[in-house]
DNA sequence: CGGGATCTTGAGGATGCTCAACGCTAGTGG
DNA sequence: CCACTAGCGTTGAGCATCCTCAAGATCCCG
């Protein structure tokens, strides 16, 4: 399954191209933003904008990549599985972030949204054509690449290398970065996920994400607030616990 | 420290600029296999070429990134360090494989030379322009980074849900399948990394990599010969053991 | 207010790590 | 040419971290 066939009942609504684009909040994040308002009317031509409730498939691993997609709102997770069914979820991506770039002519991972998810959704062939008229675009998704595998590096570090303690440090405290970069407050946090995909995340269980928010807990380094949201009361202290220095 | 000071004592040693690039073996795997016979007096003029001698240093993480790489020959490590000298291997290089996607201002992680190592030496500055010049340029790099992030995603299963025997046979098959894109033989491969790197790669001890070694060899799926080439007699049974299938 | 899912807590165990010793090989210098 | 040494690889014993299995607590949505 995927968005190959447009059929996912009432939690899919295609939109009319209306320009959502010249309101659109997350445009200066998304790669959309380099384009000038002259611009727009070519990349509204091409996509549709598309809402997928809550765990819910975006894309299949395996399947052909036909369509490329920008989340607008919402949390969406990435994962690959093993033939017994342990899991690894690669990525979370949020408003503003793209969902794609790593992929040959098959999508590598699968996606799901976390909670309710609204997206662009662009044919991949439209949107390469769009890269030849307006190389600033291609520009932009090499740098976005480039951006993406270095977090990846961090990851790669994080799951080879760090206790689980620290691990769940760094998960909090990345997802406290990226609040600053979308200029919110560092903390508190928003934790849309559950405790399962954290621990797919990180490579551990269920039961070891929890006790070890437990021990922080404990130790007055974060407090859970209503509707799962985190405060981090001393990042400077998160910071030293999650590379272990 | 990096290549920022070209004072690397006689391990580095920079060419005349008098085309290697027509008799370049790895042209056509690199990214400058795009460009034209025509094409290649530009991008020679902005190279020269260097050579490294094993365990010397490429490029140090957290240094302004002013220089990209292509390998021409030999093999390059990139790896991350935690404050209290925690090693992850993030990536292993080789003929035709590009350093220096994963960037911004400075570079991610550092690199080393496992071997003695020649490489193809560009300016930042000087590449981007190019990139400018010839789109076609630009699109191979959006290509290799997305190639990469595929590798990032499936080392990063590897590392969160993997056990030992996994991982170890998956990297086998890994070094398997790349001399088989460079049209040799699926076996034996080559072992050019110490046992130390393997597992610092694989998030392991170098313990645990020699028992698994250790145990491979004894149930007859893997066979050590001379100079740190193995020998893989069952391909298929290894890629079953490799996903826990 | 019920009930399913999620989260937490506990007890026991396994995988992979730590610490330690030994073997092998290759490079070195007498 | 060979003995010596240093680095690397292998093997062993004990242990710690994290996993597994299980039960109870909490939350949330209808």
């Amino acid at each position: 399954m995927g968005f190959g066939e447009p059929k996912r009942g009432p939690s899919q609504v295609d939109s009319e191209g209306i320009s959502p684009c010249a309101a659109c909040s997350v445009r200066d994040m998304a790669f959309c933003g380099v384009l000038s308002d002259a611009e727009l009317p070519r990349l509204l031509s091409i996509f549709t904008t598309v809402d997928v409730d809550a765990h819910q498939p975006i894309i299949d691993e395996g399947e052909t990549a036909d369509y490329l997609f920008n989340v607008t709102d919402g949390a969406v997770k990435l994962y690959k599985l093993l033939p017994d069914g342990r899991r690894q979820i690669t990525g979370f991506l949020f408003e503003g972030d793209f969902l794609g770039i790593a992929m040959n002519e098959k999508y590598a991972y699968s996606a799901e949204a976390v909670g309710k998810v609204s997206l662009c959704r662009f044919p991949r062939r439209k949107l390469e054509s769009l890269l030849d008229e307006f190389p600033k675009l291609e520009k932009r998704l090499l740098g976005m690449a480039s951006n993406e595998l270095v977090q990846a590096q961090d990851q790669i570090l994080l799951l080879g290398r760090k206790t689980a303690q620290e691990k769940i440090v760094s998960f909090l405290l990345s997802l406290s970065d990226r609040a600053v970069k979308r200029s919110s407050e560092p903390s508190p946090i928003a934790l849309p996920m559950g405790r399962a995909d954290i621990a797919d995340y990180l490579g551990l269980t269920t039961e070891t994400v929890s006790r070890t928010i437990t021990n922080l807990k404990r130790d007055g380094l974060i407090r859970l607030l209503q509707g799962g949201r985190v405060d981090l009361p001393d990042l400077t202290a998160l910071r030293d616990l999650a590379d272990g220095s």
